[in-house]
DNA sequence: TCGTGATATTAGAATTTTCGAATATCACGA
DNA sequence: TCGTGATATTCGAAAATTCTAATATCACGA
């Protein structure tokens, strides 16, 4: 019954597991820009932002409003996309912290 | 220079991007159980299962306490890891919500 | 030390993702 | 209507991921 819910979370955490689309939401998150805008902050072809954006948009990360010839993009999701990037900045990868009793909730087989 | 940080962000993304390996966190978020607990609890191999725990343990979103010749996995960041389920818990992927003034933060080139 | 339960690793095929190159579409002004 | 800037799509090839089958390792008790 969660499959389903889960496969759309999967859907959401696979957009963003990728070095461009996190930039790329990384950078809409500071304010709506155009495809060009993004393909003058990131190392990347036109081609390839664009397909990026279409993974982002498949995964209704962002949305876009037209603009004449423009295709203006934002974070249609800011909350989702600020809080996962909020928690990843707490984190640090080198503190070991406290560990919990681990072998106090494993059931023995 | 953020690139680094980034890099780490994305393994711990991609490491969350997959079905089973969600499954077998938000398992490990209940209680510490060891990879047969797992076995049983998801459709598929042990063999399987003891990868996905690699990618995880990889990407330090797990950890293990060596019990005999059993290994307890437990979820080593759990704030992290529990902060982006309640994130996409919180999700309606249907709602559309209000969109933010797409126009005004954008700087006409 | 041998057997066994628990887990990990390896190898390779199948699938999916990613990206560049080329091309298409689309909106708009001359 | 034509040209052009802006963006999307298509097509393969290359790279990465995933899974299964087989095998290896490891801890422990008889």
């Amino acid at each position: 019954m969660a499959a389903v819910i889960e496969n759309y979370w999967v859907t959401v955490l696979k957009a963003l597991a990728h070095p461009t689309r996190l930039q790329i939401v990384i950078e809409l998150l500071q304010g709506t820009k155009c495809v060009n805008d993004i393909h003058d902050l990131l190392p990347a072809s036109q081609a390839n932002i664009s397909q990026h954006l279409t993974v982002l948009r498949n995964a209704r990360i962002v949305d876009f409003a037209q603009d004449g010839s423009q295709r203006c993009y934002y974070v249609c999701r800011p909350e989702l996309v600020a809080g996962v990037l909020a928690l990843l900045r707490n984190e640090q990868p080198e503190r070991k912290g406290s560990q919990p009793s681990v072998l106090a909730t494993h059931n023995q087989r």
